[in-house]
DNA sequence: AAAAACTGCAACCGCCAGATA
DNA sequence: CTATCTGGCGGTTGCAGTTTT
């Protein structure tokens, strides 16, 4: 096997770059752009192995990188890819436009897997711990956090034991100072057959180039078969007009509010609509017609002209990390 | 105020696979 | 065919900053 040159040759600088050596390896990639590392060094007239160059541009001086913290929409994408990727970090950084495999796999080890394991859930298969005597109380405790608008059924109660361990668990501790979000964020999801569908959609055995396609193909598809029929007669609703008044009502399948749940998705045709979900008073506008991603806590608008359904007491637009127009 | 513990992250290490001599 | 070089990847380490005791 052989050994990197870089490896074994002597007095190269290690640890830490500097300023100075940022701006030589920056002038010199610039200049020449990215060719055969092993020479960068030398050139760029740095005390470096070709790798430490090459690993300094990719991770750090690299103009096209995002930086700052990660949106819940890339957490998700992370925590799902990983579910179906494992720690292939450079197959699921290449669906995180302007993220590094490094920065990607740092944020898992350091936050994401903290994360899981304080929900119960085993950050390698992404189960519940397959404790059986926990297992009963892991349910109850996952459907007490759901809402009203998402009731036990038999179907699913059946879907459980069939998937169990299977629960997708959403997390949302990165949302920050923010009540109103915290509460429509931080509710347990479910959707058992997420992760199935997602798997079969996908080449087991090498890396897709189209996954991040796919992702959003199995998250906003309505084409699955459904998993329960959701009645909704017995659905408390809370309704509140804009200005924060509220009044308790109940929502009846002919309300104006036509919901039909599928395997995590719930289609819905709002006409000028107030109700809650999952403890937070939400208000659409009229015309709106959606589909309510329990697992992604979003809700799609299909034929809106902008966003148009947002948490009460906060404006139009005001959570677009939330609320995404198709 | 100081030491210890913790955390985040940049960077390194070792391995692998493909290319090339 | 074999040895070597190189780029790429995932696991791990170690440092610097922060928080806790």
């Amino acid at each position: 096997m052989g050994r990197h040159s870089c490896c074994v040759k002597q007095k190269l600088r290690k640890g830490l770059w500097s300023p100075e050596e940022d701006e030589k390896l920056l002038k010199y990639i610039t200049r020449f752009g990215v060719g055969c590392w092993s020479s960068v060094p030398k050139h760029a007239g740095l005390q470096r192995c070709g790798k430490s160059c090459r690993l300094r541009w990719i991770n750090y001086l690299r103009p096209d990188l995002k930086r700052g913290l990660f949106s819940q929409q890339e957490e998700d994408l992370i925590l799902h890819l990983h579910q179906v990727l494992g720690n292939r970090w450079a197959q699921i950084a290449a669906q995180l436009p302007g993220r590094t495999d490094n920065e990607i796999k740092n944020y898992w080890n350091s936050c994401l897997k903290k994360k899981l394991i304080k929900q119960g859930i085993d950050p390698n298969t992404h189960k519940l711990v397959s404790d059986n005597n926990d297992v009963k109380d892991k349910k109850m405790e996952f459907f007490s956090s759901c809402s009203s608008s998402m009731p036990m059924t038999a179907e699913l109660d059946q879907s459980y034991h069939i998937n169990n361990g299977g629960l997708i668990l959403s997390s949302s501790s990165s949302m920050e100072n923010n009540p109103i979000r915290d509460t429509f964020l931080s509710k347990s999801v479910c959707d058992p057959l997420f992760l199935a569908e997602f798997q079969s959609s996908i080449d087991p055995i090498g890396y897709n180039s189209n996954l991040l396609a796919q992702y959003h193909q199995t998250n906003y598809e309505t084409s699955l078969p459904n998993l329960a029929s959701f009645d909704h007669r017995n659905t408390s609703t809370e309704f509140s007009d804009h200005s924060g008044s509220k009044m308790s009502s109940s929502t009846t399948n002919s309300s104006n509010i036509n919901t039909s749940l599928s395997a995590g998705f719930q289609n819905m045709t709002f006409e000028g609509e107030m109700f809650q979900f999952n403890g937070v008073n939400v208000k659409t506008e009229e015309g709106c017609v959606g589909q309510w991603q329990h697992h992604m806590h979003e809700v799609q608008v299909n034929n809106a002209s902008d966003f148009n359904i947002y948490p009460m007491g906060t404006m139009p637009g005001e959570y677009t990390d939330v609320f995404h127009q198709i």
